[in-house]
DNA sequence: TGACAGCTTCTACAAATGTAGTAGAATTGC
DNA sequence: GCAATTCTACTACATTTGTAGAAGCTGTCA
């Protein structure tokens, strides 16, 4: 499941706080976009036409909850990333990130504290 | 500049060995894609029209080259991630992909290196 | 009970993307 | 020198993406 630009901005809203509704989700989006009421719902039906997120009738008004959860958008678009730009390999992404990315000190200490989780939990394959 | 998936193909294969043909790159493609040579050209012209290649004249015949680097084609693409999925922050992406790809044992000490050296060579901000 | 306000569904339409055909110019092999 | 091959430039067209208007329900408040 691959996430357009746009959809990605509503999905954002959604993930922020759910269920929601159209009006919520424009509202959160408010300062970010300058989409019409009806551009946002018709994201919400193109994404529901996805599965990414479900739809529930709560009388007139429609409810959104997402199905894709952040983490699998986050995954999806990393993995495709990685196929797209790097040869499909997760090494040498990570690698220019922490090359290329100058990391503050602070992070770089938080990434070694999860290398070395990592490492006593035991280096699964 | 933001790169689509038919363009990443391309760039992919002209960043293998450059300056190309539109007939190398085809050829180069031929075991992933399956397009109409035509097709190719097509991305290529505007691919040149984006700036992302240069295109030289040879007689009749084009030769290409990338005005636009691998790293910076990548630079861009995980910026552009980063603000899409990850709020715009380094740190989270890294932290998901460390946590969520299981890293080979290798590759777990390649960072570890990687970050050390940057230790050393001060943490510039 | 009717006028608003807000919501919904449909339809629309331009730009970007993916994919390729056609026709004519250049190159080449004999 | 000419036929076969190969390029190139142009044009084309379906699909996807971004963006939104129009028109018709529905609930609500006076």
């Amino acid at each position: 499941m691959k996430l357009t630009d746009a959809e990605w901005q509503i999905m954002n809203a959604l993930w922020a706080e759910f269920p929601a509704t159209a009006r919520q989700i424009a509202d959160r989006l408010g300062d970010e976009v300058d989409w019409a009421y009806t551009t946002i719902k018709t994201m919400l039906t193109r994404l529901a036409n996805k599965n990414a997120v479900k739809e529930k009738k709560n009388g007139n008004a429609a409810v959104y909850e997402p199905l894709l959860t952040r983490q699998n958008a986050q995954r999806n678009a990393l993995k495709s990333l990685a196929n797209q730009a790097f040869d499909g390999a997760f090494g040498p992404l990570m690698h220019f990130l922490v090359e290329d990315q100058k990391l503050s000190k602070t992070q770089k200490e938080e990434l070694l504290h999860i290398l070395e989780q990592g490492e006593q939990k035991g280096a699964k394959k």
